[in-house]
DNA sequence: ATGCATGAGGT
DNA sequence: CCTCATGCATA
């Protein structure tokens, strides 16, 4: 079930059978390439500077909010992971995405995970996602079992969109959205990042999350406008930190070559990593988070094809 | 608007 | 180690 591998296109079965092997080179080839063109001996390297953070809380924000641990919701079925042997072959994401565009193709597969927790230096909580969503229905005929939450796809993306307006509407931007939601006093919920807030409303979030911070969306909207009718003011702000995260930006050859072998294999072993990390001259841990994240943005939301 | 990163849970 | 939800730093 979810994960399942996408109807392999092209090659998949002969992947691991030798045609895997001049793939394999191929993307090594254009690896060597790269290397190649532009210094074989690598004259730098982008690595270390980065993280350390952990500003210590202070200022503002806590509200320390006890942090229920609702952790009790769904833990799903599923079951192993296998590794999906005949290999998604995927055609990352790619470019184009931009602004408004509607998205296409996605697949919609998911399950339902949620997690809460994750307590950063301020008090940001999230999780309580709202769960017991009413299974309005009942009869689900036959086929449709695949317990999703059953929330339109369909009105959620309404909903993005007039979340969208209202809050432009409002004179409000995305970040004082996000440290809003702080107010709302819902339990378990805290203040979410501009970045959060945007890709909510651009579709850009798994379909859980998406469904997960609808309510608590839409509540602080009718808030909102409910406080703009009588005339307010709310802003907090918050922050003070020290350690500034420096952030690793990976060379456009790189890059390229680091698709070339996700395409073959998004899910690289520890020593294919290692490898791949050493050819490219980049840190092992970089190599491996950009592999998590591809896969990551794979499955983003977006759908378009199957509702 | 997005790229790279962190961290809690799960395996 | 992975997946997921998120976030900081940036383009």
């Amino acid at each position: 079930m979810r994960r399942v591998c996408l109807p392999a296109p092209q090659l998949q079965g002969n992947i691991f059978g030798g045609f895997d092997e001049s793939l394999l080179a191929r993307a090594e080839a254009l690896a060597a390439v790269d290397i190649v063109s532009h210094g074989k001996n690598h004259p730098f390297k982008p690595d270390i500077t980065y993280h350390t953070m952990s500003s210590v809380p202070c200022t503002s924000t806590s509200s320390t909010v006890p942090i229920s641990h609702p952790s009790s919701l769904t833990t799903h079925p599923h079951h192993s992971v296998h590794q999906c042997l005949e290999g998604d072959l995927l055609d990352h994401i790619s470019p184009t995405l931009t602004v408004s565009g509607m998205g296409t193709a996605d697949h919609t597969v998911m399950s339902s995970q949620l997690h809460p927790h994750h307590l950063g230096a301020m008090g940001h909580l999230h999780q309580a996602m709202g769960m017991g969503h009413p299974h309005s229905v009942s009869a689900h005929n036959g086929m449709s079992c695949i317990n999703d939450v059953e929330s339109d796809p369909r009105e959620l993306e309404a909903f993005a969109e007039r979340f969208k307006q209202r809050r432009i509407k409002l004179g409000v931007t995305q970040a004082d959205v996000g440290a809003a939601l702080a107010n709302l006093k819902i339990p378990g919920v805290g203040s979410l990042s501009q970045s959060t807030i945007c890709r909510f409303e651009s579709l850009t979030l798994s379909h859980n999350n998406m469904i997960a911070l609808k309510p608590v969306l839409q509540a602080w909207l009718e808030e909102a406008e409910a406080a703009y009718r009588e005339k307010n003011s709310k802003p907090e702000l918050f922050n003070g930190s020290e350690r500034k995260r420096k952030r690793t930006s990976i060379a456009a050859p790189e890059k390229r070559s680091l698709e070339a072998y996700f395409s073959i294999q998004p899910r690289p072993s520890s020593e294919k990593i290692a490898a791949i990390a050493e050819k490219l001259d980049l840190k092992k841990n970089v190599v491996r988070v950009w592999f998590c994240n591809q896969r990551q943005k794979q499955k983003r939301m977006k759908y378009s094809a199957v509702h």
